[in-house]
DNA sequence: GGATAAATTAATTCATTGATTAATTTAAAT
DNA sequence: ATTTAAATTAATCAATGAATTAATTTATCC
């Protein structure tokens, strides 16, 4: 249909398009993407990214210039402009801890559900340290989405809207342990377990109910 | 001080060692492991660890014969022996829920105390689908760690143990995201919040709150 | 129709990587 | 003292990677 599928269609004629011939280049991108999370950005050779999408390496080399652009470009047309609006919606998404936990739950499976390599690569680029998108997202994004976070919580918490026991900051990592890292790890949850899907809307219910009320079984409460 | 200290110390002599010199090949692994976490398995290069462990390249071919059989020997014999305990430990730690996934905790943040590279080495090549030990482990351990957890929530949940809308088998998901997870990401936290430690003691204890009561404000649900 | 621009390929260059081997050095065994 | 075994280095090879360039093909503009 997009004039450009996946795998082994085909290639564009070669010479001058006519007209819209189809965004090669956002299908780069998007390749690029799914290499990148799958095993890695330094491991990802451009020739089996260009492989993937049915070009020479060349190609690559036209529209990025080098493989260190083509990171950025995926970074600064994709990756940024998806996770930016989320960032301001948390700023005010939500009035106690737990609807806001929610609002960021939602926002991080909209995300995913548009970028389904994002969580894969999060994890392999950006949480360890030798990452290859550390610096770059760290300048960006990361400021300002932990911090936003973080201070509502802590607000929170002066307000004694959180529980005691519960740290304002590590209650970010646990909101990211618990959503990007199960969508980051969905196929061998899928394999370990024979599940069918691990769809998201039943990880999203599971996850609020685990922030809501925890492991405590709300009827009778063992005694102790 | 072992005979051989991590960064620039004097190699070994040359020759045929005398008695105990120290174990280089052990070391070797150590080395390995911290490379392979940092940048991933298929990025860090034998000559980057080599020069790590100030050596050469020719002592990797020596000592494991291949890369394959590196990445082999440092699963069989730094992953593994410490990883199988664990499982045999959950298979009857606890008795509720809570405890189990307490039990789970302690044990993970024990494996970390010793393996500090295991939890980035785990998301980058297992977690994900181009991980290099992503076949290796599932034969290994995948198949009884998951499911004897899964079983025995499974089991809770039977018994009434079990809050509604927390699935037994994503519950394990969950407790992998709030133990492994932010251990991998631990360098990343500290940058992010500027905080010191992110000790693994703190990180504990608020995860065991968060799974005890969630983030249910305490004047709804105040015992005693 | 000819010139120009855009898009693509094939081929090439240079650096890096995994892997290997032939010496070399030293300790242990005889 | 001689031989053997263990450990290490330097040098090298083939394969792969990123990057580049010179053609080639096709559409568009004048």
């Amino acid at each position: 249909m997009p004039a450009r599928a996946t795998n082994k269609t085909r290639r564009r004629r070669v010479g001058r398009p006519a007209g819209d011939d189809g965004d090669l280049r956002g299908h780069l991108l998007d390749v690029a993407a799914a290499q990148f999370a799958c095993t890695g950005i330094a491991a990802a050779s451009l020739r089996t990214i260009a492989q993937a999408a049915g070009v020479t390496p060349a190609m690559l080399h036209y529209y990025f210039g080098n493989k260190d652009a083509l990171v950025r470009a995926l970074v600064g047309e994709r990756l940024l402009p998806n996770v930016r609006p989320l960032v301001e919606t948390l700023a005010s998404a939500g009035e106690t801890p737990l609807e806001l936990a929610q609002a960021f739950a939602q926002g991080v499976s909209g995300i995913v559900a548009k970028l389904p390599w994002l969580p894969a690569l999060w994890v392999r680029e950006v949480l360890c340290e030798g990452g290859a998108l550390r610096e770059f997202v760290f300048r960006e994004v990361m400021p300002s989405l932990p911090q936003v976070l973080a201070q509502r919580f802590e607000a929170a918490r002066r307000a004694g809207q959180l529980a005691p026991g519960i740290d304002p900051r590590l209650l970010v990592v646990s909101l990211v342990g618990l959503t990007l890292f199960p969508a980051a790890g969905a196929p061998i949850w899928q394999k370990a377990f024979g599940m069918p899907g691990l769809d998201m809307p039943a990880l999203m219910s599971h996850t609020l109910a685990l922030l809501g009320h925890g492991l405590a079984t709300p009827s009778t409460e063992t005694p102790r």
